[in-house]
DNA sequence: GTGGTCTAGACCACC
DNA sequence: GTGGTCTAGACCACG
């Protein structure tokens, strides 16, 4: 599972990582009874301090996504992955529909909103094919 | 002009009028010499303490957007339009790839993003029509 | 309302803090609409980091029982009551029931884990009375 | 003698060993010259890691309670039983002052928090009386 | 002034 | 090794 963090992207870094992670349960890259990676480990691999991470992870375990295996790490739960597939297209869909109304506010043209949705998806495709 | 705030949307409200206001001006809805509502004004009609707005307008005088007019108010300048309107495009394509990219990143599937947008156009333009 | 922090009771400060805060809602100290103390007020009273009661307040809006006023405070939401009354007796008997249960383990008679407990009752009552 | 562990009570499961030994010697469960189980047995009987059932053995060696004998076990000392029960008492009043004295702080009526105790009390008692 | 976020570094409990 | 907690201190956004 990689996570990758956009210090620039106005988002708390904690938030990226609670998100990510939902994301890689939804999609079973993380699988039900799983180890996530430990807190030192994900710090390193991301350079975000421990406890931002653990921040996260702390979120993931109210949220009932991951448990606690003392000693051993954060594990992720059975219910987890419908819980995280529920929250995934909300999760985006939010944050899709806040975008768009503002795109609709600035009075572009449908038609140019339209092609930068296009061109944006092309760019995204590109590169994902790409690499 | 109608500026509507998303106070939960967890941007920040300044930029909400910010951004708004160099859609107007972009869109022609404010022009060139008009003068832009006073802060009480706005504030009162945005439901947002008038420090917020004053805070937004600081930033556009700033940027050159809107002039000061002494004992009368802040009035958008000549030169705003071009500006606004090259900035426009711009400020929601930076958007918009972001949460494409989350949304690619999510391993939605590009057919349920797609369809996703669509709903939310359509939703959009649906209340827009309505109204 | 005062919160008296035990660093020595094993329990996490931040939990004294949440639990406390909960019962000043139940037993109405607290009422909703209200702002309760700020982070370094509450930080300077209980001698406690900052971002101690910072975790401590962000567990209790994650809960629903406070909302923040952006800017302002944060503020006992109106459902608190009620929840925080539902959860008081069972904080309270959880506890106990741990209690008691080592109590009984430890083979002490009943007689005897009674009287403790009326001499304990005693006291406190006793305490509470005199100051 | 029976050590049940709740892992779920948030207390140390390496400190509910100890007491739940130091119970067992108090009232004479376990006798002086006996030996206790096993670390693997008891690590197996309690569903713990041997390393916590390790660490309570040498806590209670380090406390003159328990004794090794080379290539056999541990067994528990003469002087075991004197120093058990004179802690037995204080160990349980410690807890119970303190879950009465939130209960009190929780402005809970006296007669709410007396009828919490009978109810939890009969709990036990039938429980107990069942098994 | 308010809370939110992040970093850095410490200590503890458990495996 | 694991996570949990706490402290100290910085910077930001909002009112």
């Amino acid at each position: 599972m990689i996570i990758s963090i956009d210090a620039a992207s106005g988002l708390a870094i904690y938030d990226q990582i609670v998100r990510q992670i939902k994301f890689a349960i939804a999609s079973e890259v993380l699988l039900p009874g799983e180890l996530i990676p430990s807190v030192r480990e994900m710090a390193k691999q991301t350079a975000v301090n421990p406890n931002t991470v653990s921040r996260a992870y702390r979120e993931l375990q109210s949220e009932g996504i991951l448990d606690i295996v003392r000693g051993t790490g954060l594990q992720v739960t059975t219910g987890a992955v419908r819980k995280c597939r529920k929250d995934r297209q909300g999760l985006i869909q939010e944050r899709l529909r806040a975008v768009l109304k503002e795109a609709q506010q600035s009075q572009l043209e449908v038609d140019e909103i339209r092609q930068l949705i296009d061109s944006e998806l092309a760019r995204l495709n590109g590169k994902g094919t790409a690499e």
